[in-house]
DNA sequence: TTGGCTGCAAAATATTTGCAGAACA
DNA sequence: TGTTCTGCAAATATTTTGCAGCCAA
C-alpha cells in the first residue's frame, strides 16, 4: 500500500520491513484475512515474526481507519484493508466471507425512539448464506 | 421459560434445576448477556455451577433456536433469547446492546451476483453509535 | 435404568502484554 | 540519538473438552 506508506510517514509510524510485508499482504487483498492468516503469510518472508508485530500493525492501521474489524465470524476477528463502507456475506459452511458493495444507510432507518438514544455512527449488514461451492460439493 | 419446557419436554432435552434457572435467567432478557454474565447470575443460586453447563445450554437452546448468538462484540460471544428476527445497536463507549425491532429484509437487496452466488439464508444489521447515558457523562 | 447432564480440571484458541534489544527516522 | 517497533515469552480471556459420577425422565 504506497498509498499509506505516503500518506503516514513522518506521522510518527515507522514503517519497518515486517509492517511493508504486512501492507503489501492486505493491499488489495479481499479475503478478510484473520490475525493467524496474516501472521502465516508474513512469516514465510519473516521466519522470526511475531503476533505482536501481527496485532501491533493492524492496530495502528484500525486507529488510522486503513483496515476495518470484522465481527461477523464469532470464532476470530477478521481483518478488511479496504477502508470504503460496505457489508459482508459469510457462508456458513466454509466461514468464506465476500464483500458487499452496496450502500444500505438510506434504508435502514432507525426507530425514532432508538435515533434519540443513540447518535448513530454507522452501520453495517452481515448476510447469511450458504456459497455455491459448498452446495456442489455436499457434506 | 415455560414456553421451552412445554415445547421440548420428551424431545430427549432434559430440564435440570440449573437449565431451569438459566432459562429463567434469559426469559424476557433483554441485556444481551455473555457467557460469563449467565455464569456468574445462575451463580448466586447454584454455586457450583460450571461453564460447561452455560455452554451446553446456550449451546442446547441455540440448536432449537430458541436463542441467537450474538457476534456484534469482537471481545466475546452474546446471546439473546428473543428468537424472532431483529438487529442491534451497540454503544462503542460502553459496549450496550439495544435491540432494533424492524424488519429490513425487503430493503436488503443482494446485487445479482451474490444472489447467484449464494443461498442467502438470513441478515442481521449492526448499528453503531453512542447511547445518551454516555454522552451525558463524558470521559 | 440409563443416557444426557453436571462439575471439575485441563486443554485449546485467540488476543494482549512486559520487556530487553534492535532499528527506523 | 531517541523513540518506536520487534520478538520472545508469559499472561489473559474466552470457549471447548474429557471424564467420572449424578440424576431426570
Amino acid at each position: 500500500m504506497d498509498r499509506i506508506f505516503k500518506r503516514y510517514r513522518g506521522k510518527g509510524f515507522r514503517f519497518t520491513p515486517q509492517r511493508l510485508a504486512i501492507l503489501k499482504y492486505l493491499e488489495g487483498n479481499t479475503s478478510h484475512p484473520a490475525a493467524d492468516d496474516i501472521y502465516m503469510a508474513i512469516k514465510r518472508e519473516y521466519p522470526t515474526v511475531s503476533f505482536a508485530t501481527v496485532y501491533n500493525t493492524v492496530e495502528m492501521l484500525k486507529e488510522v481507519g486503513e483496515v476495518q474489524e470484522i465481527t461477523i465470524d464469532p470464532e476470530r476477528k477478521h481483518y478488511d484493508p479496504n477502508p470504503n463502507p460496505h457489508h459482508h456475506i459469510i457462508c456458513t459452511e466454509c466461514n468464506k466471507i465476500v464483500d458487499v458493495f452496496v450502500d444500505y444507510s438510506d434504508v435502514l432507518n432507525l426507530p425514532a425512539g432508538l435515533k434519540r438514544e443513540f447518535a448513530v455512527a454507522g452501520n453495517h449488514v452481515d448476510f447469511y448464506g450458504v456459497c455455491r461451492d459448498c452446495r456442489n460439493q455436499p457434506e
